[in-house]
DNA sequence: TGTACATCAGTGAACGCGCGTTCACTGATGTAC
DNA sequence: TGTACATCAGTGAACGCGCGTTCACTGATGTAC
């Protein structure tokens, strides 16, 4: 978050170096434009430059290529989402634990939905033909890094159930979790990093639902029923992960 | 499923009328092949005469539009996934609650990953511009059908923890749940139709995520790694739902 | 069983459109002395 | 502070491509008498 040189290089000194990264930022916002009502697959470079008024070739002093541009979307609509659930969290009690996985919860969800098109950029079908690069790893899991922290901090609190310590999971099932392990302290038992991540795919796979139209004729179409239902399923997870 | 009439339409009878059908069946399955290379937003319909060695519009004959086409590929996809679910089901005892719901799993993911294209059609962010007709509600509910229906029965064979009757969902959430309740019996309890969904979206939002790549780094890569995930994500959805 | 007419599948050319990317260029901004 | 040169943003034309859809047409298949 805080840079220690003195200088930081992202900042830009000279006109041209304002300027560009102005219009950078101008293509970006216009192909947010276009992503919204169109998205990710129709998204056309020229599209974007007749909107700025710019010819088409123009675009390529900024960007290499198309898939380029998709990149930068897809890693910018990550820490677009990665922000707005820290920020959600931030005021929360550290060891308020269920007040923090709420405000994670209600925070992507609401990013979620205000930024629907960018949501399916990154949790949606795969565009065909495009290959997202390592640059976009990081950003993607600074989501699941804030949640991983709610259990190593139940853990550290001592809220593990007994359950999870004394009923180990099966070595298959204990050794598929080894990726996820990797990246946790050892004292974790698995049983509980499991259930942590059937609560993040069903977090995920709940927004989607909502977001792609599965909800309808079993939801209430109402934006308090929505609500409703989708806190609902916060009380439970946080029933199921042992934080309620 | 058996029509009642002893001359059923569906049977084509005249040359004509099978060739029809024939050639109405290679055009499906050749825009599935795309599908499965390039995605739905890239179905072209001159690419799949190409490979019928047919004019492109020759396909104006099977079909009235390039929507039309998409519709009814959604329409055999939904068919295509609930026959799977239904036939991984059928086998099993009908009072093996756990059983079943284990099949219908089991049956909806190796659909998914044999299908990934068809799944991302049906499940995966909708194509832009194009706008799901009436025609796709029903097949679209087949999975759904059948998890409630083990809902149901568990209600009928009396495996309704006490919980639920005495500790009802607050006002706002029960009514977020009156579309689904219209469908079901009415002494099913909400917090146990509530519990469901979140099974349901829990299970897709699973399969989406390892299909789109999002348990990179969480879940080993091995197919033995990610059925062993599954498999234990089943265990404890049926703890979740009681059926364990 | 044979003929006359209607229905239908399939063709090939055309319309009008949009796309990503390259290239030689002009003119403005920045830098080194 | 002024000049000479290098860097860079932006232009407009062009390349080569693919797309959905329409239309007038040919020839085969089906139907009614």
């Amino acid at each position: 978050m805080e840079p220690e040189d003195d200088r930081p290089p992202s900042l830009p000194r000279t006109a041209r170096e304002r300027a560009r990264a102005e219009i950078t930022g101008e293509i970006l916002d216009a192909a947010r434009g276009h992503l919204a009502t169109d998205g990710a697959p129709a998204l056309s470079l020229r599209a974007i430059a007749r909107d700025l008024g710019m010819a088409s070739s123009a675009l390529y002093r900024y960007f290499k290529s198309r898939d380029e541009l998709l990149t930068r979307l897809i890693i910018d609509a990550y820490d677009s989402l990665g922000a707005a659930a820290e920020a959600g969290e931030s005021p929360v009690a550290r060891d308020d634990l269920a007040g923090r996985f709420t405000a994670i919860c209600h925070a992507v969800r609401t990013w979620a939905l205000t930024h629907s098109n960018e949501y399916a950029l990154i949790y949606g079908s795969p565009v065909p033909g495009y290959v997202a690069p390592l640059d976009t790893v990081a950003p993607a899991s600074r989501v699941s890094t804030l949640l991983m922290w709610i259990v190593i901090d139940a853990a550290a609190a001592g809220r593990i159930p007994a359950s999870d310590t004394q009923a180990p999971l099966d070595p298959d099932t204990a050794a598929a979790l080894t990726p996820i392990r990797s990246y946790l302290p050892s004292d974790i038992p698995a049983p509980l990093i499991q259930r942590a991540l059937m609560v993040w795919t069903g977090l995920f796979g709940t927004i989607s639902f909502e977001l792609y139209g599965q909800l309808h004729q079993v939801v209430g179409e109402q934006p308090a029923d929505r609500d409703a239902f989708f806190a609902e399923c916060i009380r439970r997870w946080l029933q199921f992960m042992n934080l309620a």
